[in-house]
DNA sequence: TGGCCACCATACGCATACGTATGGTAACGG
DNA sequence: CCGTTACCATACGTATGCGTATGGTGGCCA
């Protein structure tokens, strides 16, 4: 009987005890989601054509058998891996940038946020070079088609017309993704955090209305 | 005796007769061009990691020998239709686009022509998936530099200053990026050819000044 | 016209990475 | 205290794709 069966591990696990949280540093046993947060790591810090199941299961000190008592295949890993991000980057964006009123201060506050951490975009960047992948492409999919409704919205409230705002919410979606190419490209010179800060400040001037 | 062993075929050949162009349709022998060439289209179709030696030279009609004849490994090929490509874009930029005086009507004709036909672009955007490649990072790293720097050029001419057309050919160039990314998730629905010429002409009233 | 050379076919070695089969062990309930 | 179960190790089978070794053939030049 392997857990992959039912759907047991797909939502946290509520159990009885909930044991003192491993936390997943010293030497325990693995649970479906420290597979799949270890994924997203490795995703994050090599690209998904970097995700191989010997190479993450050396990574947490383990070896395939473990692996494939949690997942049936590799590819079941990688969906899981987007889901989560699915899930995790979505609770994201509805709980902090939604709650600003004012939608040019949400727009403000959007490039801003993207602006400050890049941590989370890696695995979107990451994301964004598999995207030759069906299951990546079908949750980039779903997921950029949120985020474009999303800054839509927003324009909308700002006092765009109709057409306007669609063409310029697809417009800030894109060079947003465009910024996260270039910051690939290691033969490109980087910019320092003036500069960097100097361009935010551009853009929210070109593409923020008023 | 090989011939990657000197750099006879880096130039298009200039031979005594010019034999009467076999233009690769019907079944002769190939030559080091051919390969390369073979490389772009098979990238643009399928993206790098699809290229293969044994699929390349399935689809030329031949077998692995022969490839093994014109290049030592795989990555010579790579960086030979990198190569190709790079200077092929080159070309492209300056006998066109360079020919514009007015610069606000160069940025225009830019933008029209990447909206035009998407087919060049396709190989652009298949590399964009593969910058985790050295040679293909180098490269690429090349050739933004070069369109970084025409789109610079051009805002300055048209008025702007130093900063502000920095930062503007920026954003110019990662709307270009990202819209060539967002093309490629499959599960985005498609633009009408109506919406991207109206988003066309958002972009250019965005980011065109005056 | 005969030999040389450019180009190609075939067969093989080898590394990587997925997936399977099967046995082992620690923890927990009875 | 014993057995079941959840989790893991080890060994193996297999597919894919790169690169090598070696022999074959058609066209061109002496």
């Amino acid at each position: 009987m392997h857990p992959w069966h039912g759907a047991r591990y797909a939502l946290p696990r509520m159990d009885s005890k909930m044991p003192p949280m491993p936390s997943r540093t010293e030497r325990t046993r693995l649970s479906a989601e420290d597979w799949e947060n270890g994924a997203l790591d490795m995703i994050a810090e090599e690209g998904v054509n970097a995700l191989a199941v010997e190479a993450l299961a050396r990574r947490l000190g383990v070896t395939k058998g473990s692996f494939y008592w949690h997942f049936r295949t590799r590819e079941a890993l990688l969906k899981a891996a987007l889901a989560r991000w699915e899930a995790r980057d979505e609770g994201e964006l509805q709980s902090h940038v939604f709650t600003i009123d004012e939608p040019r201060a949400r727009l403000r506050e959007l490039f801003h946020r993207v602006a400050r951490d890049a941590r989370p975009h890696r695995v979107y960047a990451a994301f964004l070079q598999a995207l030759d992948l069906a299951p990546v492409a079908h949750v980039m999919g779903r997921v950029s088609q949120r985020r474009l409704e999303f800054l839509n919205q927003a324009y909308r409230q700002a006092g765009m017309g109709k057409a306007e705002a669609s063409h310029r919410a697809r417009l800030a979606y894109a060079a947003y993704v465009g910024f996260l190419q270039l910051s690939l490209i290691a033969d490109l010179p980087r910019l320092s955090q003036d500069q960097f800060d100097a361009y935010v400040e551009h853009v929210i001037a070109t593409l923020v209305p008023e």
